[in-house]
DNA sequence: AAATAATAGTTTCATTTGAAACTATTTACA
DNA sequence: TGTAAATAGTTTCAAATGAAACTATTATTT
């Protein structure tokens, strides 16, 4: 074995590449499921979804909700606003906190994405044996927490 | 339960969200390992990787084994030629085709990210068992699998 | 052999993105 | 009370992106 070959990484078998390519190939598929009928992005989705799931929200709760940052729940708001999907009002208590509602159009909206969202998850299990699908969610959640960690390690030692 | 309630998505439960989520996580996370380090960005390093493992191979080579388009890879190549990692040549049979490969100065950085990356890789998953780790892989084959068969299904439907 | 199509790769241009600077408002504290 | 710091959200600007148009070369057709 040469010195070159020691470390070969074959990027097909490494776990952060194959990450990236299943997430982007999962999120186009189902990104074509409502960009074109409802003209909404996926940042907008999300935001709508987070909204639907608490009345009355704040930006920042979307931008803590969503994974987004700040400057597109901004941007996703103006869009959903601007079609009619979102209507925003500010807290008399604290005029810097918006106050976030669906309109009955963002409603019906929402429920039709959710369904498609539903169908596409069900038919992409479809794949898997409820073990793996239960497997699945613990091992995201813990990769999830070991890249926080990692992450925290890496920032000490700067 | 009111009709807004029926399809409530969580996105936290989400699978495409939380790939997602988990994808970007793991690969900033990542990159963070070397693009300071060494000015190279993840397309760059992709490419070099495929280079990497398959001397003299074309740009069209490195579009295929590293998922990026060919306006990426192009891109890709410039940087590293003029930072001199890469050296492309042209095939003297067809003219079009490109013939890149390492410099030593190209192989000496790859080998460097290569063992950042493995021991990345490593660490990530000291959180999961080795089984988790071994049903992880197929778990992202056949949802890979599974993706591509969607998209021929929605393609057929329109 | 000339015209057409196909392939490899590059450049252009319009859009998307995100960090940093900014506005507006509220809170802390001197 | 007035000044500084913090918070919520928006705008700006420069860089990243990707579709479409382009160049260069080779293959195919007539």
């Amino acid at each position: 074995m040469s010195t070159s070959e020691k470390h070969t990484i074959i990027l097909d078998d490494f776990i952060p590449y194959r990450l990236a390519i299943l997430a982007k190939a999962v999120g186009t598929s189902l990104s074509k499921t409502y960009e074109s009928q409802f003209g909404i992005t996926n940042q907008q989705w999300r935001t709508l979804f987070s909204i639907a799931r608490k009345a009355n929200c704040s930006a920042s709760y979307v931008v803590t909700h969503a994974a987004l940052d700040k400057v597109q729940v901004s941007r996703a708001l103006t869009g959903l606003i601007d079609i009619g999907l979102v209507v925003r009002k500010y807290d008399s208590l604290d005029r810097r906190n918006s106050v976030l509602n669906l309109t009955v159009e963002g409603w019906k909206t929402y429920r039709e994405i959710a369904l498609k969202a539903e169908k596409f998850e069900k038919k992409l299990l479809e794949s898997l044996n409820q073990e793996e699908t239960q497997i699945l969610n613990i091992i995201v959640s813990k990769l999830m927490i070991r890249t926080e960690e990692l992450e925290i390690l890496a920032k000490k030692q700067n």
